[in-house]
RNA sequence: GCGCCCGUAGCUCAGCUGGAUAGAGCGACGGCCUCCUAAGCCGUAGGUCGCAGGUUCAAAUCCUGCCGGGCGCGCCA
């Protein structure tokens, strides 16, 4: 249950009756009204501002109308409290019965716990990673990846059909430099001394592989062919070598994407013509010139006619080409055609995650998309800001002509998915992060994965220990369900029980911001709520969580960590993270 | 020059789409292990929420203008 639902229903019921009762004028719109847990927790568990944005449209006084809806809340049993506050808030007091009966909720639910009906099943794709199919993945990478992922199982969570999506650019002049590069991998293979990679090739030397690859299924049939001739061919093997690769390194990364969408398939079938001919048909293409850009104009800078999309009717700053001077498409116009397939494939949501140098590029999509699709359709565009490398505080320098750049799966092989992941998550995605080595290896304090991760283990640790306190005793979570609980009653208690009842609204507000991060915090803030809890034992025995001679007791308290380690576990799905019952 | 993002404690960052006295971690200082995992907990110190206006019952949050940083700006993707 999200609570917050809960009582949004109650009160408008209330307020409804209030209408009917001519108390309130009819016509109200209570879109604005709010029910959320007060900023300071001394005003108690839930507030809402009903009486505050009422007050205009009601043409009446905000404390009158809050006490009257105080009034007809004060009946409800699941409150102890209602009281009238400052200008006009109206704070409710949860009864300690209606909030221990959230964890038997949480114990029978289990990880489905938090699971939300506000999506509807309305399906959405999610568009993330995308990296160029010419090598394996770097770092730079891994966070759209990360937050894409997340971002799409949250997004399940609450409630939404979630495809998820990789656009692989397999069309551009980039993987032709690819072929080139794996053809002269080729010809070492065959045994030519290839001396130094040309600039502007791909050095690395995970091309080996693939020259070696087309040794064999070619022998040296491709050695006297010219260009045209061998270059598509060798670039399809190339570029389907290097997406192994690259699904290689998601999987370490525990990544699947449903549906892999090649850009060349675009061209190859006419969709792009296809998409610039619906735009057209709308009258949104024309042959224009371009200014150049103020401030910054490029030396060779000519004035050209070109192929212009109207972008500037959907609310960008220019008209954007579709094509090149030499004929062939603009990426953007790949991208429009692109677009307007998952349009066609009856996306009405979709979400891509860039990193941050395509941040010039959202508008004209955005526009793209309103164009395409008569406005029936939205596009979220999530930025994902760059992340800094440290070891031991020390900045780590890349180079990537020289080959030296970190891969992602370097990342993940020295500390593991499981911070890789969670670390991509601690900051919001369009702030910058900095990443150390030697700070998320430490496995100390100030690494959220491994504080939270103590959290879950403490909690599995407690249950290790009474199963041998109380031998014979069935301390499942479904008999833990139907424990008497009213032996929690402390302060701290209370408050725990709030912040896991808390879970489903943070699912379906993160849900709806698209912003997997708070998933993490909430964790870390949960985990500190437990570490806090369990610390009390040290200082009082009689508050730990097992006492010996208290069966009743411990029974209780068992079920509220159950329900704790039931809610890490719920959010660490989220985040792609295995909740771990033991560490090291 | 224009557009987008960012600016909150010494440092790194949250702040629940406008709520009440702005929070956490690190760093600093001081406490807590014969006892469920001290990889933890508790306390102290630290603020002109970049600046100035505006919108309203209420602004770190929304609007405008500046200041500072990042990214981008036709034939790269």
């Amino acid at each position: 249950m999200n609570v917050f639902n809960h009582f949004t229903r109650i009160l408008h019921h209330v307020i409804g009756d209030l209408v009917a009762a001519g108390d309130l004028p009819e016509g109200l719109d209570l879109g604005p009204v709010a029910v959320e847990p007060p900023r300071d927790p001394a005003h108690g568990d839930i507030a809402t501002n009903a009486a505050l944005v009422l007050a205009r449209p009601a043409g009446q006084n905000p404390r009158a109308i809050a006490q009257m809806i105080a009034a007809a809340l004060e009946a409800r049993d699941e409150l102890s409290e209602v009281t009238v506050a400052g200008p006009g808030f109206i704070n409710m007091r949860l009864t300690q019965d209606f909030l221990r009966a959230r964890v038997p909720e949480i114990l029978t639910a289990g990880t489905a716990y938090g699971d939300s009906a506000m999506g509807r099943g309305e399906r959405v794709n999610v568009e993330y990673v995308s990296a160029n199919p010419t090598g394996p993945m770097h770092v730079g990478h891994c966070r759209g990846a990360v937050f894409g992922d997340a971002l799409a199982a949250l997004l399940e969570k609450a409630g939404y059909e979630v495809l998820r999506e990789y656009y692989i650019n397999d069309a551009g002049a980039q993987v032709d430099v690819l072929a080139r590069s794996a053809y002269l991998r080729y010809r070492e293979a065959l045994g030519e001394d290839i001396g130094e990679i040309p600039e502007g090739l791909y050095p690395g030397d995970y091309l080996k592989p693939v020259g070696e690859h087309l040794r064999d299924e070619f022998g040296d049939g491709l050695r006297d062919k010219p260009e045209e001739e061998w270059l598509p061919v060798v670039r399809n093997i190339a570029v389907h070598e290097m997406m192994r690769l690259i699904k290689g390194d998601l999987q370490a990364l525990g990544i699947t994407h449903d549906v892999f969408f090649s850009e060349r398939t675009l061209h190859e079938t006419g969709r792009v013509e296809a998409a610039l001919d619906h735009l057209k048909g709308k009258g949104l293409l024309y042959t224009g010139v371009l200014e150049p850009p103020k401030g910054k104009k490029p030396e060779d800078w000519e004035p050209r006619p070109q192929l212009l999309f109207k972008a500037t009717e959907f609310g960008d700053d220019v008209d954007r080409p579709v094509q090149k001077s030499d004929g062939s498409w603009t990426y953007f116009a790949a991208d429009v055609a692109y677009h307007w397939d998952k349009i066609e494939r009856g996306y009405k949501h979709l979400i891509d995650v860039l990193g941050a140098d395509h941040g010039g590029y959202v508008k004209r999509m955005q526009a793209a998309v309103k164009a395409l699709s008569g406005g029936a359709a939205d596009l979220d565009v999530k930025i994902c800001q760059l992340v800094k490398l440290y070891r031991g505080g020390e900045p780590y320098k890349m180079s990537k002509r020289a080959g030296s750049f970190v891969t992602l799966r370097d990342v993940v092989d020295e500390v593991g998915k499981d911070v890789v992941r969670f670390i991509m998550l601690t900051r919001k995605n369009d702030a910058p992060l900095d990443f150390d080595f030697a700070r998320v290896t430490e496995q100390s304090r100030d690494n959220p994965v491994f504080y939270v991760q103590y959290a879950h283990a403490r909690a599995a640790s407690v249950m290790r220990k009474a199963a041998g306190a109380f031998p014979g005793a069935d301390f499942s979570d479904k008999a833990l369900a139907g424990a008497d609980l009213s032996a929690l009653d402390a302060a701290d208690e209370m408050a725990l029980i709030r912040t896991l009842a808390g879970w489903p609204r943070l699912v379906e507000s993160a849900a709806a911001a698209h912003e997997p991060h708070r998933v993490a915090f909430y964790l870390y803030d949960l985990a500190h709520e437990f570490h806090a809890l369990w610390n009390r034992g040290n200082d009082d025995p009689s508050l730990r969580f097992l006492i010996e001679e208290d069966e009743a007791t411990t029974r209780a308290r068992l079920a509220l960590t159950r329900a704790v380690a039931t809610v890490i576990a719920s959010g660490l799905m989220v985040l792609g993270v295995e909740p771990v019952d033991e560490l090291n």
